[in-house]
DNA sequence: AATTTAATGTTAGCAGTGTAAACATGATAG
DNA sequence: CTATCATGTTTACACTGCTAACATTAAATT
């Protein structure tokens, strides 16, 4: 027997939401069958999101969650260029592994991140994370730093997204002229690929 | 009075989606609106365009287009770092000032562009440009130069994907400190960012 | 403890979507 | 002139986001 109640219900269409997000895109979520899955109304979900760009708010936001844990550096230790290349090679590697959740999170389905509070924070948290790190590899000026953190952002996340795309491009070029193989080699090597492309950001 | 047989629907069609897509987003273009603008039943466009896909796919090739024009050196001249710097400002003012295009240019809305030989050529023609713009530079190796080139698209596809999140994600720091006024910083002077981000790639 | 209220669930229904099937029209090839 | 085929229309289906009206139960107030 099952209550009318739920008891859990917003916690478990987030979790739901999430899987199905990283599962088969965003795209292709939609509220009823979210509902479905959890067992309720199809109108059920409107009680907890006012929207479905509400509902993809909160997705985006465990991203985030999720992104800024894996590019965390422990804030005690001193911070050296091979810590900033794990960095990127750990934002990178989200990137890929969680690509949907990623589009998400960096595509236009959330459009004003400030009308989401929690994922305005959850966002910025991620910035704040970087700059830290950056903070601790030298003493730069805030203004320097911030700029070397919009680089290294933009960086890794460009590289996210042409390495993506570029498995999906197709090549008719010849062996190593082409964008795949050449893709390919970097991201077999990321940690070389960063850590020669860092060289220039550093010293600035 | 007005023909059964359009005439010239197809190409009316593309026009037409490629001017709501980058008005309103591609999310928000639907086949009926579609049709309706061009004055045919709901189901015409179908004749044309096996899916909603295969729509995207004919404006991101538009897309694709521009987007070579835009980045476009003449080939005879002798090519120059401020040529690649150019090449780089030409980009991302492109992703920025038809940023929905280039959201469906980049995203996940035409799934595999090998299904797709227009889209898949103007794509790589794309890559094909940047290419011979590096190629003339130095007499570096094919694979070299294509490493260059994947380095720079990410460099500029990145920057275009941040710039635009980061005037939308809010800004909870300190002036100087946040990702707001440093994106304003750089777009602001976008040559003479490229410029010194371009200084490690070049000598390579 | 009884009662009011607010949170959370359901049902029914609207307007809009992508797309398939069956049919209509008219340009073109034989 | 006629048959064919590309291109148009009508109708219909299953699905979507979302609203309004109603039901149930947990929590707050008396």
């Amino acid at each position: 027997m099952k209550s009318y109640h739920h008891g859990n219900l917003k916690q478990e269409l987030i979790d739901c939401a999430c899987r199905l997000c990283e599962r088969d895109g965003y795209t292709k979520l939609s509220i009823r069958s979210l509902a479905k899955e959890s067992g309720v109304s199809q109108t059920a979900p409107y009680r907890h999101f006012e929207t479905k760009e509400t509902l993809y708010a909160s997705v985006a936001t465990e991203g985030f969650k999720k992104l800024s844990k894996a590019c965390h550096i422990d804030a005690d230790k001193k911070i050296t260029k091979k810590h900033l290349v794990e960095i990127g090679c750990n934002y990178i590697e989200f990137g890929l592994k969680n690509a949907n959740t990623y589009d998400l999170m960096f595509g236009t389905a959330v459009g004003n991140f400030a009308e989401y509070p929690e994922l305005l924070e959850s966002a910025n948290s991620t910035y704040e994370n970087m700059r830290l790190s950056f903070s601790k590899l030298a003493s730069d000026s805030d203004e320097v730093i911030a700029f070397k953190c919009i680089t290294l952002w933009s960086m890794v996340h460009g590289l996210v997204g042409i390495l993506r795309k570029v498995q999906v491009v197709g090549d008719d070029f010849e062996e190593g002229v082409g964008p795949i193989s050449t893709a390919s080699i970097i991201s077999t090597n990321l940690e070389g690929y960063l850590d020669k492309a860092l060289d220039g950001l550093i010293q600035s």
